[in-house]
RNA sequence: CGGGAUGUUGCACAGCUUGGUAGUGCACCUGGUUUGGGACCAGGGGGUCGCAGGUUCGAAUCCUGUCAUCCCGACCA
């Protein structure tokens, strides 16, 4: 392509409204515009990075035996209430009437649909296995897009759907699928790893994700030192320790003024660690006290499984009257008028701080026997420095965006889609099926937090909208004009096309230019194009060499290889 | 949805406190000088100051409302 007279635009300075080093580059390189929060335009750089991108899905979903098809993207309400997920997804499902009053709604995920477009084919268990995928566009209505593409509100996704006659069709169905996955995420040269993680709104037996590995990510994985256990911190477990100290005597204690845990740690001149603190929260309207370790949080997924509870939530001083509780002060020891409910981790500790129920008081050498609870379990967030529940090494985060997810469904959507097959026997069964998707869009974010300079984006060669820039330094020497427009033709023939800069700009506008966008590989046509020679450069080099056209188009080739 | 901030030309911003002809840099147009890392000189074009209402002789500036965008949180396959 030849930027004179394209659609090419870059801005020297960064958006104001734009936080994200991804959506920062994107925006200043022009792939992308944002048309309102969290919607964003495609411009051609942006389209054509995006389709590359989808290249390469297609080819390892293809791989993988999985056909391609489309659906569309305005669906009758009824799907989601036929399946129960209409109020799981509550308001952040984009809704509308049509001209006769249905209500109509933009589709955030496809499970419903593929589930009726299976049903035109299955009838018998020799109608299975086979799997389905579509590009498609998908809407969530977020309450917080932020992060450039990476949480948006309208958004292209690679979703597939795998059908099966049982349990163990599913296992080799997922595994051809998430091995897909992998290919795709290694061809795309992403850091990643793969964590188990919370199935949620999607429901069914197990959720996997492939999480970019970056400093903006949005979820934590918890890995370990020692071996591969890799965890969405949601649903990650660690290892109890017991101490061997003695049980000693619970004595109260005055703690003037201290409330929060910290301050009583200090106060008390004991670490964090050897105190529990109680949290009063809101579980559908019930005063629940969670009695956890001092230094960790309450993890709300593990909350509302264990409790079968919707909604979790602070309690307000109305509700915590209701109860003998004293804020700041919480305590086990004559605490009436609410759930209690110990972290698991609580049974494991000896001697520790907790509250007196009593103002301006705690009680020092509490131990699991002064402690009356109803009920038990994992119920908070792992540190680090945790011991791993696989190996026993030690636990360490990181920061991960998900670029993709992938789930065994069993037979939850082909039980409320009605989706069944008659088996050998004669009797009906219901599909078991698997779901997998792809943010096309974050995935590309993804690549640009990984892959960035202080001077612009780093493409890898195949996700590049070109491969090469040929830049024209002075398109008043005639030598350099026919010397660039002839590599143009020659790459151009050679199925390479340059993105040829031949606009009347300065050399440094040239480069700088060429480096934002992220252009791999860069020939400059200069003053050696008299002798045949040019300049060239990977974008992650920091110099020239000076190439025969000849040798320059070569080295293209090989590294287009 | 709670808290905070910002809306001034294509982009980034100043001006607002203390009301009185709408400014700067980049980008754009014309002419000239330049030509290997975001050139220089001269001239020029472009703005409903988010929107609506109010106060005032007079509002970008003060007041009220409203919309939009961003940040923190809540939320989030």
């Amino acid at each position: 392509m030849k930027l004179s007279n394209s659609y090419f635009y870059t801005l020297r300075e960064n958006p104001n409204d734009e936080e994200s080093t991804s959506g920062q580059l994107l925006i200043r390189g022009g792939y992308i515009k944002k048309s309102s929060s969290g919607i964003y335009m495609f411009l051609p750089l942006g389209f054509k990075v995006l389709n590359n991108i989808e290249a390469i899905v297609r080819e390892e979903m293809e791989k993988a035996g999985c056909r391609e098809l489309l659906m569309p993207c305005l669906l009758p309400e009824d799907y989601y209430i036929s399946s129960g997920r209409r109020d799981n997804f509550g308001s952040s499902m984009f809704s509308l009437k049509d001209r006769f009053n249905k209500t109509m709604v933009l589709g955030p995920t496809h499970e419903e649909l593929f589930a009726v477009a299976a049903s035109m084919k299955i009838h018998s268990y020799k109608d299975l296995p086979f799997s389905l995928y579509q590009m498609q566009t998908k809407f969530r209505d977020e309450p917080r897009p932020r992060f450039g593409l990476i949480r948006v509100r309208e958004f292209i996704m690679k979703d597939a759907y795998t059908f099966d006659k049982n349990l163990e069709g599913l296992d080799v169905s997922y595994q051809k699928i998430f091995n897909a996955y992998k290919n795709i995420f290694d061809r795309l040269g992403i850091d990643y790893k793969i964590v188990k993680a919370d199935t949620g709104v999607m429901g069914g037996l197990l959720s996997e994700e492939f999480q970019a590995v970056t400093a903006i990510g949005e979820d934590t994985l918890v890995l370990c030192d020692s071996c591969d256990y890799a965890s969405n911190l949601e649903i990650s477990t660690h290892r109890y320790t017991d101490s061997d100290e003695e049980l000693k005597e619970m004595t109260l204690t005055a703690t003037p003024g201290a409330s929060s845990i910290q301050e009583v740690a200090d106060y008390l001149k004991v670490d964090v660690r050897k105190t529990v603190k109680a949290l009063l929260m809101n579980i559908d309207g019930q005063l629940t006290v969670f009695f956890i370790r001092g230094d960790r949080d309450l993890n709300e997924t593990k909350v509302l499984k264990l409790t079968g509870g919707k909604e979790l939530n602070f309690a307000n001083d109305e509700l915590i009257a209701t109860s003998n509780a004293v804020a700041g002060y919480t305590g086990p020891v004559g605490l009436t008028g609410c759930k209690v409910i110990v972290d698991e981790e609580v049974l494991h500790m000896k001697n520790f701080v907790i509250g007196a129920n009593k103002e301006g008081y705690h009680y020092v050498n509490a131990n699991v026997s002064d402690i009356s609870y109803d009920m038990t379990g994992d119920i908070s967030n792992v540190v680090e420095g945790d011991i791993c529940p696989v190996c026993g090494g030690k636990i360490h985060f990181k920061k991960g965006i998900e670029v993709g997810n992938t789930f065994k469904l069993g037979s939850k959507y082909s039980q409320a889609m009605n989706l069944y097959y008659q088996d050998s026997n004669g009797q009906q069964q219901p599909v078991i099926m698997g779901s997998y998707g792809i943010g096309i869009g974050r995935t590309m974010a993804s690549i640009v937090e990984q892959n960035h300079d202080e001077n612009g984006i780093i493409w890898p060669v195949n996700i590049a909208p070109y491969k090469v820039g040929l830049v024209l330094i002075n398109q008043r020497d005639e030598a350099q004009v026919e010397l660039a427009d002839r590599l143009y033709e020659k790459l151009l023939s050679l199925g390479i096309e340059p993105l040829f800069d031949d606009r009347d700009e300065r050399p440094g506008v040239k480069f700088k230019d060429m480096e934002l966008i992220g252009i791999p590989m860069r020939i400059t046509v200069g003053k050696l194009a008299g002798e045949n020679k040019v300049e060239f450069r990977k974008r992650t080099d920091t110099q020239n060499t000076v190439l025969t056209a000849e040798e320059a188009v070569e080295q293209v080739l090989e590294l287009c290889r």
